[in-house]
DNA sequence: ATATTTTACTTGTAAATACAAGTTGTTAAT
DNA sequence: ATTAACAACTTGTATTTACAAGTAAAATAT
């Protein structure tokens, strides 16, 4: 999966060295091999070492300094659904659980969906699911998850139990995330989100409105969370 | 000080692009002038006008598509303070003002700051100042602001008041905001922080704790912000 | 011994070039 | 009229080369 041929270089070179600083092989604080020496190891040019090297910084694996290196991040004590690199990856050697509240099921999309939608995906309509995460066995995220449904074949009839819905996509439909946005407020958790995520109703709860973009063209999908900020924050760099 | 000779070329095509763009000369949706056409327009080399246009990217202010062109994205409903672009260019039109609540003043830093700090930073103190920030008229962040005492003359005699931290940092001591990262979480509002906010004991607000990075090798400061959320929303994009 | 200069290394910026791959409108064939 | 092939765009990836600017350690002069 990782080693595809199909990847680009730079973005192969990203994996391994992303692998090596999660994995301990770079230590907090460590510097990364010189970007020519990483040129020579890897049979690289500059160019394609410096751009896989600035997906590392995007994602907060590294800092960079003129004149001295790369320098490794130290691991962000936090969930780093914020960025792309985030959920999954961030959570390192945690443990993290999906449960299924409800099955991907096709509907119609909401007439005040809260992100505008473009008339040919309105009329498809959406494929809805409802997923619990949890870490070490507390729920902190609550996701309302909308899908296009464009293109997905036997999608609905899948399971994502304990599955990233992001390598579902990725394994069988070639789908990549490739960005997105995102609104937040904190909010009062109300009596369904209280009782799913555990915590009492009226405890403040983070709100995120998610519009995920991938590298099939026109195809977005949506995703709603509610996050238990009580015991673990989340995290980004910028 | 936007065409400051010392500035890269990449970076002054971007301060132009981003201006065009917030101005409307490009509108939500439009298609940039392609890469080679910024070539010739701007006198510059590919690799150049495609390094400014990923910034443009990062920060949300446009989205690529192979084959296609440089698509200009819908300016944001909320308050980009999620990235660095943000703060004060996500305004737009909006009126931001910035009322000082406590002037800045030399303190020692709290033995159990949130952020690790060298010991060579801890030993010279902190420049600290509280300040609320009004969109609007309605007051909308509490923020306490932690800065290094190095070599920052004549800081605490300087005033703030409607002014960003940021641009009097950029004038007075060339000092850059390079990134930064960041942790957050809701939580209810204390007595203090709903008295500064406009808002009752208890509602939910968002906080945010982020450590900023600049130019200055070794010099970053630090934001513990409070957020009303009950009206904007925060905005980011990832 | 100490301070200064030099040197070798690092990342940052920039140019010129080439081809791959996706999009779109035009042209040609059916 | 519809379809298919083509051509002319677009951005994506990658190489090669060069110099600027910051860092750190070694060499040198005081």
């Amino acid at each position: 999966m990782k080693g595809d041929i199909s990847m680009p270089q730079y973005r192969r070179l990203y994996e391994v060295l992303r692998k090596h600083i999660v994995e301990g092989v770079y230590q907090e604080g460590d510097l990364l091999p010189s970007e020519n020496e990483l040129c020579v190891t890897y049979g690289l040019t500059r160019p394609t070492v410096r751009h896989a090297l600035d997906e590392l910084v995007k994602d907060g694996f590294i800092k960079k300094q003129k004149g001295k290196g790369s320098i490794v991040h130290p691991l962000p004590r936090g969930i780093g659904i914020l960025s792309v690199a985030g959920t999954t990856s961030a959570l390192g050697n945690r443990d993290l659980k999906t449960r299924i509240l409800v099955k991907p099921e096709i509907r119609s999309w909401d007439e005040a969906f809260f992100f505008p939608l473009p008339e040919h995906i309105r009329e498809s309509g959406c494929i809805y699911m409802e997923r619990l995460r949890l870490i070490d066995g507390k729920p902190l995220f609550y996701d309302l998850t909308y899908l296009p449904n464009i293109n997905l074949p036997r999608f609905t009839s899948r399971t994502f139990e304990n599955r990233s819905l992001f390598d579902t996509l990725r394994s069988n439909y070639q789908i990549e995330i490739t960005g997105g946005e995102q609104r937040l407020w904190a909010i009062k958790a109300d009596e369904q989100i209280a009782a799913f995520l555990q915590i009492l109703p009226g405890e403040p709860v983070l709100h995120l409105e998610r519009k995920i973009d991938t590298n099939r063209v026109g195809f977005s999908f949506f995703s709603s969370l509610y996050c238990d900020t009580s015991e673990q924050a989340l995290f980004g760099v910028f």
